[in-house]
DNA sequence: CAGTGGTTTCAGAATCTTCTGAAAGAAGAT
DNA sequence: ATCTTCTTTCAGAAGATTCTGAAACCACTG
C-alpha cells in the first residue's frame, strides 16, 4: 500500500541518515531528527519525533535545538496551537553552505591558525644548531608551508562553490570532466 | 633554542590534529601518529611514537596498521636493524585523495545507493491513497531527487579535482574569484 | 492567581569508543 | 632448537558521549 511504502521510505532514509552522520563526528540522534524533517515536508512537534525516532523528550529538545543553532531547521506555529512544529531547509545548497562555514570555523580555522603559529616559532628560531638540525627544521617548515597552501587553496574553492551555486558547480563539473583540461 | 622551537612547533601541530581529528570521526591517536609522521621527515619506530604521545605499545600498534590500510603511512625499513619504520605520505594532495576515496567508499556511497532504493519504493506504489497522500509521496520524492542531484554533483566535482590536482583547482578558484563567472 | 500544556535542563544511567598491558606470535640470530 | 627482539592481539579498564526521565521552568488561560 501506498501509505506503508511511504513510510518505510522514509524510516530507512532516515536510519542511512543518522549512521551516516555519527561517522561525521553528528550524534545520531541530531541526524535523525533533521532527517525526520526533511522528508516529511510537514511540521512535526516534539511528540511527533519522540514517536517516529523513540526517543526520550530532551534527547529531542536538546538535539533540535541544536540544529536551531545551526540553522538547519526553523520553527513553524501553528496558529491556534501552543506547541512548537519544526521543519528542515529544504534547499541542499543552502544546506551545505550552513554545515561547511560552521565546520569551517570550529575545525578548520583553528589548525589554519596552529599552522601559521608554527611556522612563526620555526621562523624566529636563528640563532644555534648543527647543520643537521637546521635542516629538519628547514623540511619541517616547508611541510608545514604545503598544508597551508592546501587549507588555502580549498578555502578558496568553497568561497568559489558558494558564489557560483550548485548550478554553478554542475557547469564547471561538465567543462572540465570531458577535455584535457 | 632551535631544538626546543622545533619541538615545541611540532607538539602544537600534532595536538592540534589530533583535535580536529576527532571533530570528524577518526580517533585522536590515529591522528596525532600521523601528525607526528608527517611533521617529522626522519622515519619514526614504535617507540618513538609511545615516547612521544605517551601511548601505550598496542595502541600505537593498532592505529599504525589503520594508517597504513589506508596508505596515509609506509613502512621503512633500516638495514641492521629489526625495528620497523614508519613515514607519512608526503604529498598533501596524494593525502586528500586517498582520504576523500575512502570516506566517499565508506560513508557517502551508502547513502546514496539508499535514496535510489528510497525512490524505487515510492515508484512502485502506484496504487491506493488519496489526494493528501499522493501529494505528501510527490513532494518526499522531489526532496530525495534534490538530494540524489547534490550528490551526483559532488561526487562530479571530486572526481574533477583529482583529475586536475593541486595546481588545476587553484587555477580554477583563481579564473572564478574575481569576475561574476 | 492557580491551572494547564508545553519546553528545557541536568544528574545519573546506559552505551559506545578508545586505550592499556600482558600474553601470544613472528622471525632473525646464535 | 632456543634465545632475543620486536609486533600483534584482545579482554577488560578507563574514558567519552549520548540518552533518559523527572523536576524545574515558562507562558498563556480562565
Amino acid at each position: 500500500m501506498l501509505e506503508q511504502s511511504l513510510q518505510q521510505a522514509r524510516s530507512l532514509f532516515i536510519r542511512r541518515w543518522g549512521e551516516m552522520a555519527s561517522g561525521w563526528g553528528i550524534s545520531r540522534t541530531m541526524a535523525e531528527i533533521h532527517a525526520a524533517l526533511f522528508i516529511t515536508s510537514q511540521p512535526l512537534c516534539t511528540d511527533d519525533l519522540m514517536e517516529r525516532l523513540q526517543a526520550s523528550r530532551g534527547n529531542i529538545s536538546m538535539n533540535l535545538r541544536q540544529l536551531l543553532n545551526w540553522g538547519l531547521i526553523h520553527r513553524v506555529h501553528h496558529q491556534g496551537d501552543r506547541k512548537e512544529y519544526f521543519v528542515a531547509e529544504a534547499d541542499i545548497w543552502q544546506m551545505f553552505e550552513i554545515i561547511t562555514r560552521e565546520r569551517r570555523r570550529r575545525e578548520v580555522e583553528p589548525i589554519v591558525e596552529t599552522i601559521e603559529r608554527c611556522r612563526a616559532m620555526l621562523a624566529e628560531s636563528k640563532s644555534g644548531g648543527g647543520e643537521a638540525l637546521r635542516s629538519e627544521l628547514t623540511t619541517c617548515d616547508r611541510r608545514l608551508a604545503d598544508m597551508q597552501s592546501f587549507f588555502t587553496t580549498m578555502n578558496g574553492l568553497f568561497n568559489v562553490m558558494l558564489k557560483v551555486g550548485a548550478g554553478g558547480v554542475g557547469e564547471i563539473v561538465r567543462r572540465l570532466r570531458g577535455d584535457g583540461k
